[in-house]
RNA sequence: GGAGGGAUGGCCGAGUGGACUAUGGCGACGGUCUUGAAAACCGUUGUGGGGGCAACCUCACCGGGGGUUCGAAUCCCUCUCCCUCCGCCA
């Protein structure tokens, strides 16, 4: 959510960004809700005044006929308030409703584009290796070698199920807790193990809902709704909190699987398990304040690529031009691993510094020092990584000529020392 | 799932229809005293909205929502969460 008073004195600003965001916003909705708001509010509240004031006059009065018609008359009043308050809570509720439609500013530091075509590559490292043989792609890898099962994934759940099985179900374990391990000894990350279906107000606090709402699994009985993303739960940690500015920055990390509709990508990335409807994910999460959150935007890039380096796989670094930042991000950065079989670079983490945009949803303030007025918090987050990218990865670029995958180094103390999956 | 008891400010806790700004204590912050500190004493201490150049004025908030009343932390309805006991259970 952006700030009223922003959007109240500088619309046009944030109509010029809307044009390069490539999207829309009902920012003269807004304008013309908050004049209405502000307008039946200096009425209702002059008539509350009134009705405080003479009330307290009622009670220390005398009984008689002078005290009668003030009563009277306040409930006159008491009336006209009533009349009142169903239109002022109508236009607050529209007015909210609208601001939460509103996407994030952009940074001025990100490049303007249209879409995803105009994304920037900021630096690729690692070499690509050279095969000696054709790299086959994770697809046929997979049931050739028994560990992923795409038939009876779709057994048990329908298309976008996929059932990992023996060395393929433990190379994703391992993966999970060498990177937990990584970020927990290593980068100063607290893990955390929250809920994976949350209440819908964090679904709004984390700009999920309203307008993702499509995408989202969510059971009517107890109005659960299942994470898509461990950032939701992190973001929601500490809503409706005033933190110490001498916490911050704090640092979470927390393993969760996701779970997404897919409405949006209907037809997409049907083969393998790139996109599915369940999928895990390692998630890096942080608390920071205002002064330092691009700091630490690019210190959870580099930690995001820490994982692709010690796993020994070429990735790169793109960074998102204005029409593909998405709706919560001030600035974003993807890292993409590269995959030898079915010849892609694969997004394997999204790192972004959403600034004060979810701190303002969820209501997450700190106190930069003692006395003085609680300000909203920036909040960064990033996968660190997303698992079947990662695991579509090592498979590809680990295979050897007769099929089998060498076991990344790292790794092998997480699978019992095995080397190999053959 | 059944029965009972609760939810008040950063924390503890009083408050069953009207008084000044919701007692009091703890904590925190400022001050006095002191070489310094502690103790003692004095003072300050929530969040959000509206108006105003400003000092300031004003509205709302006692778990959430609704109701009664001239007036609600207080009375009524409802929901949520917590605690105790019983039942069930990985």
């Amino acid at each position: 959510m952006l700030d009223l008073n922003f959007i109240r004195e500088k619309p046009d600003q944030l109509k010029e960004a809307l044009i390069k965001l490539n999207t829309d916003a009902p920012i003269d909705e807004i304008l013309a809700l908050d004049e209405e708001r502000r307008t039946l509010l200096t009425e209702v509240e002059a008539l509350r005044h009134q009705r405080n004031v003479t009330s307290e006059k009622i009670g220390r009065m005398e009984k008689g006929e002078e005290r009668q018609a003030l009563i009277a008359e306040m409930r006159q009043v008491g009336e006209r308030i009533k009349a009142l308050d169903g239109p002022v809570s109508d236009v607050e509720e529209l007015l909210r409703e609208a601001m939460l439609q509103v996407p994030n500013m952009p940074h001025e530091t990100v490049p303007v584009g249209k879409d995803d075509s105009e994304n920037v590559v900021v630096r690729t490292e690692g070499e690509l290796r050279q095969f000696d043989f054709e790299p086959l792609p994770h697809w046929d890898l997979g049931p050739v070698l028994g560990i992923i099962d795409f038939e009876r994934g779709v057994k048990l759940s329908g298309t976008r199920f996929y059932v990992l099985k023996g060395l393929g179900a433990r190379l994703q374990r391992a993966l999970i807790a060498w990177m937990l391990d990584l970020h927990v000894n290593e980068q100063g990350y607290t893990e955390i193990y929250p809920p994976f279906v949350v209440k819908r107000e964090c679904m709004v606090g984390a700009a999920q809902l309203p307008k993702f709402e499509a995408n989202i699994y969510h059971d009517v009985e107890d109005d659960f709704w299942f994470i898509g993303t461990a950032e939701v739960p992190l973001t929601n940690l500490h809503r409706d909190e005033i933190l110490d500015a001498d916490q911050l920055p704090l640092y979470y990390v927390a393993y969760s699987p996701c779970f997404r509709r897919e409405k949006f990508s209907a037809g997409k990335d049907t083969r393998g398990i790139k996109r599915g409807h369940q999928f895990d994910k390692v998630e890096m999460y942080k608390f920071a304040t205002t002064e330092n959150s691009y700091e630490e935007l690019e210190k959870m890039v580099d930690n995001a690529e820490d994982v692709c380096r010690r796993l020994g796989i070429p990735y790169r670094v793109v960074q998102m031009c204005t029409g593909d930042l998405g709706f919560a991000a001030a600035k974003k950065y993807d890292v993409e691993m590269w995959a030898p079989g079915c010849g892609e670079w694969l997004e394997v983490s999204s790192c972004s510094n959403c600034e004060d945009f979810q701190a303002r949803r969820a209501n997450i303030r700190y106190r930069p020092e003692t006395g003085a007025k609680p300000e909203f918090v920036h909040t960064l987050n990033g996968s660190g990584l997303a698992l079947p990218r990662t695991l579509i990865a090592v498979m590809e670029n680990y295979q050897q000529a007769d099929g089998s995958i060498v076991i990344p180094e790292v790794l092998r103390p997480y699978m019992g020392g095995i080397e190999t999956i053959s």
